[in-house]
DNA sequence: CTTATGACCTGCAAGC
DNA sequence: TGCTTGCAGGTCATAA
């Protein structure tokens, strides 16, 4: 569910609310919310007991907190997660699967999640091109707030691909932190149907097509994200307002800004593209 | 090697 | 009122 935007609020929720404190106590309690952690639940907790968090960070969608051990504490929202500050002793979420609770007897960090695609892991921290990640996101490419975010690099990587210019968008090891919302907004602004060859896209437009998507996910982060319903939420349990200004995501039969016809849907990859029929015609 | 497909989950809305 | 079907912000293992 969440994506870049949503991924970012998340963590700056974290570093303000969780950098700084050592965690005393660590309860799992559904075992498929650490089935990344190779050791289980009971290694999980034990070995989180008395570190202290020092950084919340990202990388695309995925969101780490780094410890003072030299590891990191990483998570990622899959469709469904949140990660909730809450007061202690308040009642647990319906979908409550981790809490945390720190020395200094404040607020709980919670990791809820109805659909369980999420899950955190304790991972060993290792250097990818002189920076420190978490071994298992050393896979995923930079995204478009990385200050060192190579634009024309990553404008090659999606034109080498052989596939249609929105499974390449959505490959997080060319460009990360792009999913279904800000890929369609990103091709409605640049006028292009998700199924373009990208081999075939000349740089200057793919250039075009990665401005605009950068351009949105900054847009959707000052507004704190785009959330349809209480499943996107900051570590507050509060919505963003970027569902507002969407022009193509979700707006099937709603006339398209720029001519006023009718947006489409269309099935795509088990789930569904929004466009302008007009504007993003479909390739051939 | 590359690219495409379905599995993994729970809950909600729409249609009958 | 039920029941069934389809759909939802993602990633990964496996098939081709």
């Amino acid at each position: 569910m969440p994506e870049l935007p949503e991924v970012e609020v998340v963590r700056r929720g974290l570093q303000s609310h969780a950098a700084g404190r050592v965690i005393t106590e660590v309860d799992v309690l559904h075992p498929r919310a650490i089935r990344r952690h190779e050791l289980g639940s009971q290694d999980f907790a034990g070995r989180l007991k008395g570190l202290r968090i020092t950084a919340a960070r990202r990388r695309g969608k995925y969101l780490w907190m780094e410890l003072d051990s030299g590891e990191a504490v990483l998570a990622h929202l899959g469709m469904s997660g949140q990660m909730l500050i809450r007061p202690e002793g308040a009642d647990d979420e319906k979908h409550l699967r981790i809490r945390f609770r720190f020395d200094d007897g404040g607020p709980e960090l919670r990791f809820v999640d109805q659909r369980t695609f999420g899950g955190l892991a304790l991972a060993d921290v290792v250097e990818v091109d002189r920076v420190s990640l978490p071994a298992p996101v050393a896979h995923i490419a930079r995204d478009p707030m990385d200050p060192d975010f190579d634009p024309v690099a990553a404008v090659e990587a999606l034109r080498r691909k052989r596939t249609e210019v929105k499974r390449a968008l959505l490959d997080q090891t060319l460009v990360s932190g792009i999913g279904n919302i800000y890929a369609d907004e990103a091709l409605w602004r640049a006028r292009l149907h998700w199924a373009r060859p990208t081999d075939k896209l000349t740089s200057a437009k793919g250039g075009e097509l990665l401005r605009h998507a950068t351009d949105v996910m900054n847009e959707a982060l000052e507004v704190g994200g785009t959330s349809f319903d209480a499943l996107y939420v900051n570590v507050n349990g509060q919505s963003g307002y970027f569902d507002r200004s969407l022009n193509a995501y979700g707006q099937e039969g709603e006339p398209s800004g720029r001519c006023g016809r009718p947006i489409r849907r269309e099935p795509f990859m088990n789930r569904s593209s929004f466009s302008c029929p007009v504007c993003q015609p479909k390739p051939r």
